[in-house]
DNA sequence: TTGACTGAATTACAAATGTAATTAGACTTT
DNA sequence: AAAGTCTAATTACATTTGTAATTCAGTCAA
């Protein structure tokens, strides 16, 4: 099973670091983040040695340097998250997220049209594969 | 400005019962509950508690016990809530949220089609007020 | 070789969270 | 009125989280 404690906000903001960097030390990771963040470079430490043991990340050494890698994909990460969230705040329907999102945030003009095709290509999809 | 705590996941799990019953006591938030999620009756007790504390909830005594009403509306919880994760997992960007919940999740084919009106409407109702 | 310096590992700690045990007050029944 | 019983209030406590201070191990300049 999914077994794998849930990331918090904080470790959620790492790992996104992490799955952008491909593979990074502590250093690297700090170093992107942009200063306007505030984070101390030993917290960033922390997150990653708690990413590790949750099994989101592998970390090998490099000489004495810890080297970490993504472990998880984000995209799994994402769907675990969200399925949380949809959980919690709307009884796992996803339909009233989406009608928030479209209806209670600036969607820009570009996005809309956007998701129209997005409709559209999988409308299209569906009824091919019957 | 908006400066309630965030709301922990428990609490919204709370806080939705008490959103439907309007107003209710401990007693009748806990009965609210599936057997199956198998909360404890205090537990419900320390989250509308917290709730009250962190100001999303209002309590007023009806003799010796507590009657709690909602003091935040859904929408605003929503709203925080997604904006939140928003921020944590895409960077702010609504988009990618949004392609994540149509490509990734299995989505029935009435809520498509609901959501191209959704869209439809919206993009007319952009045109009007121009 | 010995401090000073650099960078990483280890340890710390308060606040928040999930969860509930314990205590106390009012009502009932002998 | 004492004992038992409900129900609600108070207190407790381990875990997780956010955040960082502290310590330790090489390296370099004197």
């Amino acid at each position: 099973m999914t077994e794998r404690p849930a990331l918090s906000k904080g470790e959620i903001e790492v790992a996104r670091v992490l799955w952008d960097l491909k593979h990074a030390t502590v250093r690297e990771v700090y170093a992107a983040f942009p200063n306007s963040r505030g984070i101390d470079f030993t917290t960033v430490q922390t997150y990653l040695r708690r990413l590790e043991k949750k099994g989101y990340v592998n970390a090998k050494l490099d000489g004495r340097t810890r080297v970490y890698t993504p472990r998880v994909k984000p995209r799994t990460v994402i769907r675990e998250t969200v399925d949380d969230l949809v959980d919690r705040l709307f009884a796992g329907e996803t339909f009233p997220l989406m009608q928030h999102l479209i209806e209670d945030r600036n969607v820009s003009q570009e996005d809309l049209d956007a998701l129209k095709i997005l409709l559209e290509q999988l409308t299209e999809a569906r009824h091919e594969s019957e």
